[in-house]
DNA sequence: TGCCTTTTCAAGCATTTGATTGAATCATTT
DNA sequence: AAATGATTCAATCAAATGCTTGAAAAGGCA
């Protein structure tokens, strides 16, 4: 049992990401798992300590790609000095999450709500992992932000950025519920269509008080 | 023992609400409630017959009323068959917020945080007193901004309102997460400076795409 | 094959969970 | 005061929780 079939590990980490997706961070118990898994309760403590420490895996395993990704996409942005503009920040702050996605074996659907789930069920009391990383991340583009946009006061960047964190934690949290709610009235969702729209939100929330839009 | 002190309806209610804001509902347990409230454990079943029941009463208790604020602004916008502003609309869906605080004895930041908790995790899976009134505020409102921005799709109309839900949710949660990150660099919060941030941000979102906003 | 390590498993552990009971206490009315 | 109904309380329940155990099974290597 080497190459056929799937590690028990596997299995977990497989079932582990569906029911955290599904129902959260504080929702999903031990034995929700392992049946989940098909395999003996006691696995989950064998292969990884704890369920705490199972949990912290799947965070790291996909939250710290994304913000790497994010840092990375940001400094192509603006290498040589350049000044990025805002909606390539904006891009850069948003469509590492599309690029995750082919880390993991989920649907599309079922991955964004893990990662909204971690940003939500865990905001404010990230692991140790991944707070050093996420702190690089929002200095860096708030950092950049105000380059791009050097009229505004850092304190409106920094709340901006917080809606634009609202924005996307929603829409990947919940962005099925609107199309339940809606019955279906907003439509098939292209992922690529979506993001944009999100940063087409977001980039014009940005420029808010530079004249009337209209 | 009637006028002076507090009933123990009243001190469950009052500490349960607390640990809704500060833990979420899924991490309350029925001991938490009756220690933080000096009670004893049974007394939440008498009174209120399960933890859940007195989870979806304190829901009723503060979203109904928001709900209901929310489709009178909207009225008194729209009466007389007058098209309602953008700006009006969506002062209409958030500013509620700041008048439902009044009812509860909290602080606040509390309450905003027992409101973002209401939103995001009870999302997708309303009691059943919640959901038609909410149902018929996301009509009223896409209505409202379907003929205050006629060239919107309907279906950017909704995925907007969704959008503007998150800033406002994720507000509301993590407000304060914010502040701490940034070690107060983003100062301190009048709500009401708050509330026009959010509206200005969501304003200018809509009109994305009505020509560079610049 | 025999030996050793790694992995799996059923059974069980202590604790916590939401809920119930019946007796005791309190409040109100007669 | 007596009677009645409402409330509080300690004790307890069954179920669920995360985790551990020691033995059995599987895998790797001489």
């Amino acid at each position: 049992m080497k190459t056929v079939g799937k590690t028990t590990k596997e299995r977990i980490l497989e079932a582990t990401e569906r029911l955290l997706a599904e129902h959260g961070f504080e929702a999903v118990t031990l034995r929700d798992i392992t049946t989940a898994a098909e395999v003996n309760v006691a696995a989950v403590n064998y292969h990884f300590g704890s369920k705490e420490k199972l949990f912290e895996e799947i965070q790291c395993r996909y939250v710290n790609p994304v913000n790497d990704e994010r840092l990375r996409m940001l400094e192509l942005a603006t290498v040589n000095g350049r000044v990025a503009g805002l909606e390539e920040i904006l891009e850069a702050f948003m469509r590492p999450f599309l690029f995750a996605v082919t880390r993991s074996k989920m649907s599309e659907q079922l991955f964004f709500k893990l990662m909204g789930r971690c940003i939500i069920d865990q905001h404010g009391d990230l692991p140790d992992a991944l707070l050093p990383p996420f702190k690089k991340v929002v200095e860096s583009f708030t950092a950049a932000l105000h380059v791009a946009e050097p009229d505004l006061p850092v304190e409106t960047v920094l709340w901006r950025l917080h809606y634009t964190f609202g924005v996307m934690a929603h829409t990947l949290l919940h962005g099925d519920a609107l199309r339940r709610l809606t019955q279906g009235a907003c439509g098939a969702p292209d992922f690529e269509v979506q993001l944009q729209g999100m940063i087409d939100f977001c980039h014009a929330g940005f420029h808010a008080g530079k004249g009337d839009p209209k």
